[in-house]
DNA sequence: AATGAATGAGTTTTCATTCAT
DNA sequence: TATGAATGAAAACTCATTCAT
């Protein structure tokens, strides 16, 4: 009798239930830190019970881990869409990549060093599989193609771009200076174009 | 023989037992992480007792720091060694710097992962105040005025030339190409020297 | 037979678990001091985990705490028991009091002194905000209302009628006088009353 | 040779050293509780080292036990000192002996809780060794012998009257009052004159 | 007498994980 | 599926005390 009434709001679609999960534990590893948050924090936050959190993952590692795949994931999203959407020449596209990436980067730092930045002996893959320096590789290539430069190691100068506009903005960030984008932008084209242009 | 020698106190000189201590930590923590490891296996291997890491330490985060600090020094007076013992002109000194901080580097990966790879919400400051961009930083003014290239925001310039020189190793390490370190050497200093030049 | 009740969940009332481990830590405690008992000690009374035990307290200092508010409540409830089923005059419900207070506080002297003997600068409010004060000043101020005596001041009377009764039974258990409680219990209320007859 | 420069100030007079400690000691005791405070604060508040500690105390207990010593013989002198210098009525005395209670008291109530509050089962002798109360009982019964009042128990009596004294001094101190020595003075001996005065 | 580095037993506390309901 | 009380191994850290100098 009594069951109709109560099963329902209980049991969500277990998708849901797992984004919800995800989230909290994103917040408070964000606002704390990994090891400094515990798992009667993440229940706490989703609002379920500690228990519903070992159904979902098998440990707090695996939500990191997990975590880890929905920020690459949507980071390459990003920077591919606006390269994507650039529709100028190959300096351009550039231009619009070396943007998105820092805007991109801007707006997610935080997350993005935790998702990294734990350091357990040889995960050092990790930084290298980067989609966004995967789809920075295929934009040198095609611009290589269509001639717009030239390179003798097209992924180890993505890598270098990227370690550079990296750089550039953790520089920024620890200096306050984030809030200046633009100038931000212009001095991380400014480099990535003259690293491309090979002086005659 | 040896009767003598080890006799002798068991106190030792404090900066002799600290620095016990912290080769003792710097084999566990790279051994097996810094979490994984346990003051009690740290005293261990230095062969004291528990109290004593105490009288040396406030905790077991304390030594992680002073781990970072001694591979701070010794990796910038290993780089502004190498810049200072070159002779040549600014791009030759330039060179020279790449090639230290690659050697340098890829000397020493597992260690500066160990002490740079612990998130902690707000260390990010650390990565900036990297020596070795300060060093550079000098480097790149100097030759500024000496006319060896032009640059509007040298900090910055300096930040995004480590930052690519750190990421290119960070690649060749994961992809097992560290090995010909001529070859790293090269790449990176042909997009310094790139970066650096200016488009006429 | 005893099965059904002996099997049933491990899992008790959180108010029974907390009790448990209230008496277990009480029991203790009174028997060898505070700080010579350990938590661990106090689980194993209580036949739980040391983990348990955080469930309930968030240190041991709390269940000192709590053990001290259980005791202040019961001799309350008790003194003022006494009193309310007193109907003589005011001078005898007076009398009753003095009477409960004598005997609640030689009935649990041990307790008594287990949660009020452990110094700690600034604990002292505790002993006025004494709720067996409180409920003296009541009866002193109705008292007054009704014509039985008159007070300059009630709560300090209050409070020196209460010190008095402590220091009488202190020193009848110093002196293992204890035993006749009536010869106290005269005394106390002949000087109550004494104290506030005032000499015409 | 350089032994005669050198020794001199190191060593003070056993007393003087033994002396400081107990200071060191009270001070910090009185601060932050005697659990809370360590032997290393205390030997730096000395100005010592550790070792010395244990040349003139066997424990830290021992310091605690020495410190009481001493506040006994303090505050009984000064009450003591204080009554002997009164040669008015009976009466005029017990004012006397009730104003210096309540000065010396307030004087050095935290000092007076570190040394007494210290619960350890069975340690209750202590209070009722109390010399104010032995100088009180004196007190009493000269004047008894003089006429000045009538008591059926001279010792419980000044037990009374001591613990009434110290209930309103709590009370005063935990409410602030207590910057106004003259008002309470004025009660504590009104309700005492009263407590000896026999209800005709 | 004085030192202070070294000790190490002992304690509190934490928290990921389990499992009976 | 969801719960949350219970677990208990494991760790960090403290500090009174010792003792070689």
């Amino acid at each position: 009798m009594t069951t109709t009434t109560t099963k329902r709001s209980r049991t969500k679609p277990a998708e849901v239930r797992r984004d919800e999960l995800m989230d909290a534990a994103q917040a408070l590893f964000m606002e704390k830190g990994f090891a400094a948050t515990s798992v009667a924090e993440i229940v706490e936050g989703a609002g379920v019970a500690k228990g519903t959190f070992y159904t979902y993952f098998q440990s707090k590692d695996e939500v990191l881990a997990a975590l880890r795949e929905r920020f690459i994931e949507g980071f390459r999203d990003r920077v591919a869409g606006a390269v994507d959407a650039c529709h100028g020449s190959w300096m351009d596209k550039l231009e619009a990549c070396a943007e998105a990436c820092v805007n991109a980067y801007l707006d997610e730092v935080v997350l993005h060093d935790l998702v990294f930045h734990q350091y357990q002996p040889g995960n050092r893959a990790l930084k290298s599989e980067n989609p966004v320096v995967t789809c920075l590789v295929g934009m040198l290539r095609e611009g290589e193609g269509a001639g717009a430069w030239r390179l003798v190691t097209p992924r180890l100068t993505a890598v270098m771009l990227f370690g550079a506009f990296h750089g550039a903005v953790d520089e920024a960030l620890s200096r306050d200076e984030a809030a200046d984008r633009a100038s931000l932008v212009g001095a991380v084209v400014r480099f990535w174009r003259n690293a491309l242009t090979t002086a005659a």
